[in-house]
DNA sequence: ATTATTTAAGAGTTTAATGTCTTTAATATA
DNA sequence: TATATTAAAGACATTAAACTCTTAAATAAT
């Protein structure tokens, strides 16, 4: 798979938080359920976010987790890098250290270029503008297809 | 990473198979010392390609392996197909197995875009004329840069 | 204050990828 | 026929990703 299942997950969850911002928390015991993800694995991931500023969390009754400002105009690319960090964007194809423009492997003018493909795809536009387009389109982000943009 | 490890060493394996190729076996030592491979490793990895007829192999001395006239005009994404399968290039970017074109995820047409984009750089040209082309630019299939195309 | 609800933190467990080691089978050469 | 050389096969070990479970900390409401 071209992403880790936690990008995947926090990517889930970052769009269903987008679709679902109302200002309050949501619980990350509903996103869990909704998405059908493990709920202390996505508390794990959904961390990773908060500690980017890309979430707020808050502890308690009616607690939970949403989007920040800084969030809402975020796109997946920084989601994914919160996650997993830059390597896929950096790293040569081939894994080999010293690759670069001055003394580059078979694949590094070519993957230069399908790298900037990946990053435009997760890069387009905000989680807040593909909240929009996912409830016009009503896009699949659960594997059973049950999932209401509201 | 993009590609798995056992990917990649195949690839660089099949790469020094294309440009060492006189018609007489290597042996898997001598690339797995070339390559700054673990041998019993990259053993498994190339069986996967004479499983797949784009190498021949041969026992006892003098005995090696060496790229077929079909491994010759085979492509690496041949190579990647035949050792992690076809996955990378059929999933879904967020792994929803019920993800299509009439019910797609948010990345279901943007990926379909950059995933040709993958197939086209790994299918660019056969090994034998990428040998070439590596012969002519000196590309770097090792980590440390020592490698001799010859 | 006490209790219920929620995230945070951290210690496990499981699974798959990666890597190592030993034994077996094939084959050439002496 | 005996020996050396090679790939194949398979058991085992290590590592990292993925997942589970328990306890702690924060907070609201009673």
């Amino acid at each position: 798979m071209l992403l880790s299942k936690s990008s995947v997950y926090g990517i889930r969850a970052s769009l269903y938080l987008a679709a679902h911002n109302r200002g309050q928390y949501n619980s990350i015991r509903e996103v869990s359920e909704e998405l059908d993800i493990s709920f202390h694995f996505l508390t794990k991931i959904l961390q990773n976010l908060t500690a980017d500023n890309l979430m707020e969390s808050y502890k308690g009754p009616n607690g939970g987790i949403r989007l920040s400002a800084k969030g809402r105009k975020a796109t997946l690319l920084d989601v994914v890098i919160a996650i997993d960090g830059p390597d896929l964007f950096v790293e040569c194809a081939l894994g080999l250290p010293g690759c670069g423009s001055s003394d580059p492997c078979p694949l590094h003018n070519n993957w230069a270029m399908v790298r900037e493909g990946i990053k435009d795809m997760l890069a387009r536009t905000t989680l807040e503008e593909m909240a929009k387009e996912g409830k016009a389109n009503k896009f699949r982000i659960t594997p059973d297809g049950h999932f209401s943009w509201q």
